[in-house]
DNA sequence: GTGTCGTTTTGTCCCCGGGCGCAGCATCCG
DNA sequence: CGGATGCTGCGCCCGGGGACAAAACGACAC
């Protein structure tokens, strides 16, 4: 009786709306705080603690103490892919005939640190058409071409291939597609960030994962990655 | 608030004590019926009906009425990649010190419809090793070499190709390291099971997904694999 | 030092999910 | 046709998990 006994407390900690919200807001890749989790999750502060250690026991999120603050992240890769899997086989179970969670999440999203959504899964098929990428062992590599125009456009291409895994298929819970993870990916979704092709959603819980891009974004994503985006468009997710 | 609640409910479905150990129990691939599930997870019939209830109605299982049973089986390999990994997830929480679930489990069982344990990985590997298997999109593809030896073997290749995937691995949850999955690993099982090179074990719940390899299997096994497996000596889990 | 803010601990209350038994229905056996 | 077997729906009962408020604790600011 004990792995089946195991096997139910680790979803157990996923099973509560409480928790699942929670995840649901660091599934966006950010460290957040005890406080900015319990107002996503609309409960106590002291209920919001009890459940963060609860999920901190389970080895599902870090924690890491500043000053007054204690902020939380989730504590690997391994957890966005379970939860995003989790997603999946609940979309599978009771499919929407209509989306319910808002267009803007459906285009562009991060999926822990990278990006998924239509987004996410045309990034990876213009890299793979393009030839930039390659199949490899458990996921791809670049090509001798890929590597140098990565290093082109500004991808920290060094620090993607320290990662555990270069760059390996992800599946994409909304898209029914794969879209890329890994460390190629994580660089990627910086790049974006960073030179201000994307920005983030401001908002709370699962909202706060969509990604919009700015117009520059649209030029830059089309010129860099062949890939067609429209501008902020959508509603963002009600949550 | 929508998508949380549903990431929670899926989960839901695994947290429950009960029907986890149901789902450990079809984790060994064959269909069970209803009683023989009520029996494994140690409740009443009547409750083991609405358990199972809702795993069909989450898409967990699938059900199938025969005569005046009803068998049961997890719904697809999806399912059983996420129950895996969850198993995963418990075990990285909780590193036992001592492996509490019976030596047979750890050696040699099955995942699903394909081999796992000890025995999995190390057939993986002697299939790599041996340029068998080659890289492929998201997998492996067998080489010609590896192709005519397959087929010489007696694996039914023809209908490993007609799965969704021909080979892909698959995270071992005991041993950290990946195993062989895909319609190659199901038909490689299939044969084991049918030469009579493994057994399965009579037992019931977690228990039930143990193999263990007959005299003549560990002769075949080393000859045909190159896997160097023990005759079945440890206790099967007591559940 | 004093006040404020963020977090956790403690205590208490409440609700509902899951347990079983029993009855009902279908199926197979002789 | 009658009895045994397997599964499910219904009703009732129980226990524990999770909610919040209040208070304690530590860190920062002035």
């Amino acid at each position: 009786m004990a792995t089946p006994t195991r096997l139910a407390s680790a979803a157990a900690l996923i099973a509560h709306p409480a928790r699942a919200a929670m995840l649901q807001a660091l599934m966006a890749g950010e460290a957040l705080t005890a406080g900015e989790l319990a107002r996503t999750a609309g409960i106590a502060p002291s209920t919001a603690s009890a459940h963060l250690a609860a999920l901190a026991g389970g080895a599902l999120v870090v924690a890491h103490a500043q000053g007054r603050h204690r902020w939380f992240r989730l504590a690997n890769d391994d957890v966005a892919a379970i939860l995003e899997s989790l997603m999946g086989l609940a979309e599978l179970a009771r499919p929407a005939r209509r989306w319910p969670h808002g267009e803007a999440l459906r285009t562009a999203r991060t999926c822990w640190d990278h990006l998924a959504g239509r987004l996410g899964v045309a990034l990876r098929q213009g890299l793979v058409e393009r030839g930039m990428l390659r199949p490899a062992l458990g996921g791809w590599e670049a090509t001798a071409a890929g590597h140098a125009w990565l290093e082109r456009t500004g991808v920290d291409v060094a620090a993607a291939r320290r990662a555990r895994r270069f760059a390996c298929d992800c599946m994409d819970w909304s898209e029914r597609r794969p879209h890329l993870g890994g460390g190629l990916a994580r660089a990627l979704c910086t790049l974006c960030l960073a030179r201000g092709w994307l920005r983030r959603q401001p908002g709370e819980g699962l909202a706060r994962r969509a990604v919009v891009p700015t117009p520059e974004g649209v030029r830059r994503l089309r010129e860099a990655f062949g890939v067609r985006v429209e501008a902020a468009a959508g509603q963002a997710a009600s949550d």
